[in-house]
DNA sequence: CTGTTAGCGCGTTCAT
DNA sequence: ATGAACGCGCTAACAG
């Protein structure tokens, strides 16, 4: 039985004092370094799998100062659309030799500071991050801190920082207008909170197809929802009894879009015949009826942003920023009619 | 500005060199000892904080033995039933100073022995899991390490370690006969792999409310499911278009089972009319229609898991092993007809 | 109340 | 090809 210290786990002291080598020869045995014969090193990783050793990641940081692990902030990992991303990316991760460390921000930039800092203190190589509303601040606490970090899903104008996003803006214009074309005039918009980029450019989507089709832009009928709490059932249950004369609902996620269509349902109007609905981010629910949602591309958001903090990371000095923009559009699914009135 | 050394941080040191203090007495300050004088605290708070100071978890960890991060080893983070738990195990861990370092175990013995030695390297304190098909040796070897740990949603019979899980016997029978008392007597039952505890018991429980109503158990009425791969439905796709004397299907989780009901739908056959579904889990999609699902305490596992594990960890020596199996029932929803034929 | 010493486990550097 | 010395940043243990 080899000693056992405060951690009670076998040591390269240990497999030193058992082999015979020196502790650092085992160090580098084990690191496969060319200037070990492979004789030792067979003796050495033998004796060290027998024994059960399994190296101190910390230890290995402090002295090497790479910790291999990356840090992941989403709004919140029970949403699917973030889970699926988080898992994506965990994978390619774990491929490339580095563990993943997921933090939850609840969409508040004060939590979202807080998982920033835990990360930092965790000495994470790196950080994948979906940025919360208002989190600007954040942003640059990173920069400042000379920590190689990449957005997913929102940015922030004015940084020069690495993210990839989906065309917000080719999204929320899709939409609007896959609703327009079917003779949809009163479209409520279910925005996102302010603050993020994804609201304001589907947002500015949404007015542009509204004007190229000439319809004027009624600021009451596009409205923000708390995307988190229990609240935005309530909020968005009182504007869509207030807005009955809207025939299409435009929402800033999935799993909002199935609430509103759940409470249009509670208030008599079925979808898609009495009202139509429309969401963001064509998650995939195993579902009959499939909802029409703009789609993102969660399996290449997660590659690129893995892809570019890597380069980062492990790629020759100052790799510059990047700054991808996903291609997006209307996946069409059975929560849309057809208006035939005319009038 | 303060010196910069490997990591780029602000070290207690540097602290040290911008009071006068020692290295030390910055150190106990920070940590709020008491044989520290307040002014000194102050003085050095004021310091740290303007420095920017944040401590280095891992250095910290080095020294003292402890890390204060917890592993969660689940199957598939992009499973709401995984996610749920694990947003709320971060909430309470978060809560009590703990960090949590999230896998996926894919199902897979060998990637969870995997994420369990990683855990190891990375000195977690301690580990939260949903035990892999085929697992015990991944318990052992923890038993072995002496790493505290707490099963959740499945336990292996033999071992003496915590955990905390659902009545899954009761689940199974409760579902079955929820279903024999609406006239159905032709029950699938698609069921989790075999080598889990949940899979086993439930239908366990089956069996018994079968025989408690004297019809008899049909084996070809039983059939495992992958849970995680695409090929889980190919294979429910051929066993229910062969299965079409069956009336109701019970199906181990409620993913699987709106796919069920998806199969059905392409198959002709509409739920609950011609053909009924019950899931486990109850997981709360907010769809227009509710699965008739058997309840598991997702809320409750994860609070009685962490509970367990942090009295573990910080509770007088050897707090011994716990087990909590939680009550379960038939949460009922609209996937579920009510037979009338009289033969 | 505060400083000094020492060492957690590892990898880098230099010497042999 | 291998070993010895050193230090990463922090805190436990002891001095005073």
């Amino acid at each position: 039985m080899a000693a056992r210290r405060k951690t009670g786990n076998v040591t390269l002291k240990d497999i030193a004092q058992a082999t015979g080598f020196s502790a650092n020869t085992v160090s580098r045995a084990l690191a496969d370094k060319p200037d070990i014969s492979e004789e030792t090193k067979a003796v050495i990783r033998e004796k060290a799998s027998q024994m059960g050793y399994i190296a101190n990641a910390l230890a290995s940081f402090l002295r090497s100062g790479v910790s291999r692990n990356i840090a992941i902030l989403v709004g919140d990992i029970s949403n699917p659309h973030f889970s699926v991303m988080v898992k994506e990316m965990q994978t390619l991760l774990q491929r490339r030799g580095y563990n993943s460390i997921i933090f939850n921000t609840e969409e508040k930039a004060a939590v979202e500071k807080q998982a920033i800092t835990t990360s930092l203190s965790q000495n994470v190589d790196g950080i994948i991050l979906c940025p919360a509303p208002g989190g600007e601040e954040n942003i640059r606490f990173l920069q400042m801190h000379g920590k190689p970090f990449v957005m997913i899903g929102r940015h922030f104008s004015g940084e020069d920082a690495s993210f990839v996003i989906c065309d917000d803006v080719h999204g929320g214009y899709a939409a609007a207008r896959y609703l327009l074309d079917r003779g949809h005039k009163d479209i409520l918009f279910l925005n996102g909170p302010r603050g993020i980029s994804s609201s304001a450019e589907r947002l500015e989507g949404y007015r542009a197809a509204l004007e190229e089709k000439g319809i004027a832009y009624r600021s009451e009928l596009v409205q923000t929802v708390p995307v988190t709490s229990r609240r935005g059932t309530e909020k968005m249950r009182d504007i869509l009894s207030q807005r009955a004369e809207c025939t299409a609902v435009l929402v800033f996620n999935d799993i909002l879009a199935w609430q509103v269509i759940c409470i249009l349902g509670e208030l008599g109007r079925k979808v898609p015949e009495q009202c139509s609905v429309v969401g963001f981010d064509n998650i995939k629910y195993p579902y009959p009826v499939h909802l029409t949602s703009v789609s993102s591309s969660k399996t290449t958001m997660a590659k690129r942003s893995v892809e570019i903090l890597l380069k980062k990371l492990e790629g020759q000095k100052g790799a510059g920023e990047e700054c991808v923009v996903l291609e997006t559009d209307v996946v069409e699914g059975g929560t849309v009619a057809v208006l035939n009135e005319k009038r």
